[in-house]
DNA sequence: ACTAAAAAGATTGTGCACAATATACTTGTA
DNA sequence: TACAAGTATATTGTGCACAATCTTTTTAGT
């Protein structure tokens, strides 16, 4: 067995059946995330943020100060992400970066005032998701579960 | 309820447990469809593709002949994206562009031998993946079946 | 103290995604 | 048969993702 799932039926199915775009789960994965991302943005765009933006403004509102090698342990980003959008984030006047004292190495990501206010305007957002995807909460949260569990298999 | 799953515990979680990044069920979706597309990376550059090429290659695997358009359907993707594409495959010499006699606005995809031939050296690839993977079949076909009835219901 | 190795970010370059817009062609209707 | 509206694709610009590489700083072993 393969990852593409196989329900074969005419022909050219039955011949490689594993290499048809319908039997791909990685392809429904992808696209089931490309539209929610595309869902978030006109949500996103009246708080001035992309989907990766508010995702990294997620972490900053729990931990302001935190670092770039520990923010991209939580995103899942590199600094290869996270440098540029870091800086638009600081150029928008959310975040600001510093340098640590004791490791000049290190970077630090504070958050603002502006950026605390986004916050607030951002607590309707996943609620407003919610009622896009039109699925039960039971349905999600098993969706979030075998995706965690795949990312942490392929992460081994 | 929101589209973030709340485990609420201590009290920053207490006060918008649905902006922390770890109850966000399109986080866990965003990471894990990077995450596999990571893990097609190496497989695909031996046959000098990316993941979204491979993707446009088995509709045209399937579908020799088919315009642009019908490509976008399939792919859930625009122009904006398929053109430049489309081009990095011709110029890889696995299909030719040529445009419509009966609609000159119609640009037709072919499969070339070369084409043809990644085919069979593509077979390998699923089945490699569902290795990476490391879920059951049964639990990849429900993630399949949920991230279709998302996308879905994110169409309308 | 000196230096090799390691670590943290930054930079560069490629290839998506996608919004917005432009261009070329076709079709329906007066 | 003009010509407005519609259609198919292409172009432009922004912002990711990520590999590869580089710079700066720190740490460890001598």
């Amino acid at each position: 067995m393969s990852l593409s799932t196989t329900t074969a039926c005419n022909q050219s199915e039955a011949e490689t059946p594993q290499l048809l775009l319908k039997n791909q789960v990685c392809f429904s994965l992808y696209s089931a995330s490309n539209a929610l991302i595309r869902s978030y943005r006109p949500l996103l765009s009246a708080l001035d943020l992309t989907y990766p933006q508010y995702l990294t403004m997620m972490v900053i509102w729990e931990k302001s100060g935190i670092n770039v090698k520990d923010l991209g342990h939580d995103l899942h980003l590199d600094s290869g992400t996270l440098t540029p959008l870091l800086k638009r984030l600081e150029a928008k006047g959310f975040i600001t970066r510093e340098r640590s004292d004791e490791d000049e190495r290190v970077r630090l990501v504070f958050l603002t005032t502006q950026g605390q206010q986004l916050k607030s305007q951002a607590e309707s957002v996943p609620e407003a998701i919610f009622c896009k995807s039109q699925l039960p909460m039971t349905e999600l949260q098993q969706l979030k579960a075998s995706c965690e569990k795949l990312l942490a298999n392929l992460k081994k």
